[in-house]
DNA sequence: TGGTACCATGCATACGTATGCATTAAACCA
DNA sequence: TGGTTTAATGCATACGTATGCATGGTACCA
C-alpha cells in the first residue's frame, strides 16, 4: 500500500481511504481517486487481509463446522453458505469434524484463536459449557444446525424432526400397514438422534404397539458403516421387525446393503426408511422411502441468520428457525 | 499478551519468549517460565493468530480448493490432509469451486489477499498464467491434483490415469469380450479428461478397432447429473455401443441411472465402466465396475509434498508423484 | 480585504505479536 | 579486586492497515 501511495503520489491514509470508500464518509477528489485507481492497476495490488483483520478486528470470514464431509446431506448447505456468504463479501472456511469430539474441540480452539466474524456448525459432542466459554471470550456470532444450544444468542435453525418422524414412523404402520416397526438409532448423546427417538416413540405408543427391545438399536454414529453394523446385529438375532426406521439415510443405506449381501431382499424380507433424502437414495435399489429435508433452504436460513447477526441486524436472544419436512415414499418401505 | 505478562510480572517479549521456546535458542529461568505458564493458565490466554502472521508473515494455514464437494472422490482426500496438517499444526481451509471458473478465480483472489502457506488444489478452468501470477504474487508453495501445470515449482500428485484408462478398455475388450466401446467424457479443457480419452483411445487402435464417433460423447462434466445428460442423448441415438467407459464414477452412475429409469438393464443391454471407485459404485446395483484410485495415498502425498516445500524440506524443481490405480471388476460391465 | 467554513489530505497512532539489540546482574577468571 | 563472559530480561520497533485529529488550501461571504 505505500508503495501504491507512492507510485500515486498521495500518502498511505489517503490510499485507504479510497479504497474504503463506503466506510468513512470522507471526501477524496476525483482526480487522487484516479491516480490511486491507476497505481492499484499498475502494481496489482491487493489488501492485506491479516493486516485489515488486526486493525479492523473483523475478518470477512465465516467458520463452518460440518459433521461428516461423506454426508451427502451437508453439500447443499455447503454450497448454499458458500453462495449467500459470497455475496455479501464473506469467505468461508469449510472444517470436517467427522463426528469425532477432539476434531470438534480443535475446531473451537482454532476460531479463537485465529478470530472469525461467525460461526455456524453441527456440535454433536460440545457441550453447553465449551461453547459459552467460546462466546463468551470472543463474543463470535455462533448459529447452529439441528441442535438446542442453552446459550442464549445462539440461532438454531433446524428441521421438526421429532414431528416428521412421529408422521414418518405412523405413516409406516397405518398407511403401509407394517405390523410392528423398529428402530436404528444412534446413543443418547448423538443430536439429533434423541428427537428422532422421541417421535418414534410417540407413534408406537399412539399405535399401541410396544416396543421390543429386539427391535431397537443405539450402536450408529450416523456412518454407512454404523449401518451395517446395525445390521448385522439384526441379523445375528432370531426375531426381526417387518420394517426399521434408521435415523438417517446413510445408515438405512448401510442397513440394506448389509442384508442385502446376506442375501434378504428390500423391502420384502426386511423394509427400510430412512432420513434427509440424500442422492443416494436415489441410487440404491431399492430406491430407499424417506423423509426429505429442505436443506437449501436450511443453508439459506443458516447464513442469513449468521449475517444479520454480524452485520447488526439482530440483536436480541436467540432465533429458533425451522425448515420443512416432505416425506418421500419410495420402494424401500 | 500484555495482561499476561503483567500478571506473571514480566515483559511482554518474555511471554513471548516463554511461549515460542522452540523458535529461539535464547534461555529463560525456569522461575519466570513457571509464572507465564500460570498466568496464562489463569486468564485462559490464546495467541492471537491474526497478529502472530502479521508479524512472522507466516499463518499456519493451508488452503484446499476441490472441485465437487458432491464427489465422494475427493472425501477421503480432505480427511486425509487435514489429518497430515493437524500433526504439523497447520489448519486447512476448504472451497469447493463445483467447477465453476469464477469460483477457481475467486479462490486463487482470496489466497492472494489472505496470505496461506500453502495450496493444494484442483485447477480444472484456472490458466498457466493465473497459477503463475499467483505464485510469482504470493510466493505460496502450491500442489495440484491430477493436472500438469507448466510452473516450474508446483508440484503434482496424479495417478497415470492414461495407463488405467487403457488397460481397463483393453481389458474390457479381451476379457470380457465386447466387441465395440463407447465413451463418456467432457470436454477438451476438462482434466482429466483428455488424458483417460488418450488411454481410450490407445486401447481402442491396439485392438484395431475403429472409434466410431456415434458411441463417445464429451457433454459431462464429472457430474451425476452429466452422466444423465450423456445417457439421454444416447438413448436418442439408433446405435449403441456394448459397452461405455465413463471417465468418472458420478457420470458412469448418472449414466446407468437413467439408462434404468428408461427401462434398461446394466449390463445386459448396456453395460458401464467408471473411473475412481467411490463408495456409490458399491452401492448402485448392479455393483459398479471401475478404477480405484488410492485416495488416501493420495491425499498423504498431496499434503507431504506440499508441507515439505513449506517447511524447505524440498527446495528444487517440481515433483511428480504418482498413485496407483487398481481395476475393480464388479457387475455393471 | 479579512474572516469563516469546508474540502482534501497528511501525521500519528494502534491493532497483537516476534525479534534485534541493549542492558543488567551474576558468575567466573586471573 | 577488576575485568570479561554469560544468563536473563527489557526496550524499541516492525509487520500492513484504518482512523482520529491536525493542517493547509481554497472558496465564499460580508
Amino acid at each position: 500500500m505505500r508503495d501504491v501511495a507512492r507510485l500515486a503520489g498521495v500518502s498511505q491514509p489517503t490510499v485507504s481511504r479510497v479504497l474504503n470508500e463506503t466506510t468513512t464518509a470522507i471526501s477524496i477528489s476525483e482526480e487522487t481517486r484516479q491516480k490511486v485507481f491507476d497505481a492499484v492497476r499498475e502494481l496489482q495490488y491487493r489488501p492485506n487481509m491479516t493486516a485489515r483483520s488486526l486493525r479492523t478486528q473483523e475478518t470477512k470470514m465465516i467458520a463452518l463446522m460440518i459433521a461428516d464431509i461423506s454426508n451427502s446431506f451437508y453439500h447443499p448447505i455447503v454450497r448454499v453458505i458458500q453462495d449467500v456468504a459470497r455475496q455479501h463479501d464473506y469467505d468461508v472456511i469449510i472444517a470436517d469434524s467427522d463426528h469425532r469430539q477432539d476434531n470438534e474441540r480443535h475446531f473451537i480452539e482454532a476460531v479463537t484463536r485465529r478470530p472469525v466474524d461467525g460461526v455456524i456448525m453441527v456440535p454433536i459432542h460440545l457441550t453447553d459449557e465449551e461453547i459459552d466459554h467460546f462466546i463468551a471470550q470472543t463474543r463470535t456470532p455462533v448459529v447452529v444446525i439441528g441442535v438446542q444450544i442453552k446459550h442464549p444468542q445462539v440461532d438454531v435453525v433446524w428441521a421438526d424432526d421429532e414431528q416428521a418422524t412421529y408422521e414418518a414412523v405412523r405413516w409406516l404402520l397405518t398407511e403401509r400397514g407394517y405390523a410392528q416397526a423398529g428402530f436404528v438409532g444412534v446413543p443418547d448423546d448423538f443430536p439429533p438422534g434423541p428427537r428422532r427417538w422421541r417421535g418414534y416413540l410417540r407413534a408406537m405408543e399412539e399405535a399401541g404397539l410396544p416396543v421390543e427391545p429386539d427391535f431397537v438399536l443405539f450402536d450408529g454414529d450416523f456412518t454407512l458403516e454404523s449401518g451395517r453394523r446395525c445390521a448385522r446385529k439384526v441379523l445375528a438375532q432370531e426375531r426381526w421387525a417387518p420394517v426399521y426406521f434408521a435415523v438417517n439415510d446413510l445408515m438405512a443405506i448401510g442397513f440394506i446393503l448389509e442384508m442385502q449381501d446376506a442375501g434378504y431382499t428390500v423391502p420384502d424380507d426386511v423394509a427400510v426408511m430412512g432420513f434427509d433424502d440424500i442422492p443416494e437414495a436415489s441410487i440404491i435399489r431399492p430406491h430407499l422411502t424417506t423423509v426429505a429435508q429442505l436443506t437449501r433452504e436450511l443453508g439459506d436460513k443458516l447464513a442469513t441468520t449468521l449475517l444479520d447477526r454480524i452485520e447488526g441486524r439482530s440483536e436480541g436472544p436467540k432465533r429458533v428457525l425451522e425448515i420443512a419436512c416432505k416425506l418421500m415414499p419410495r420402494q424401500s418401505a
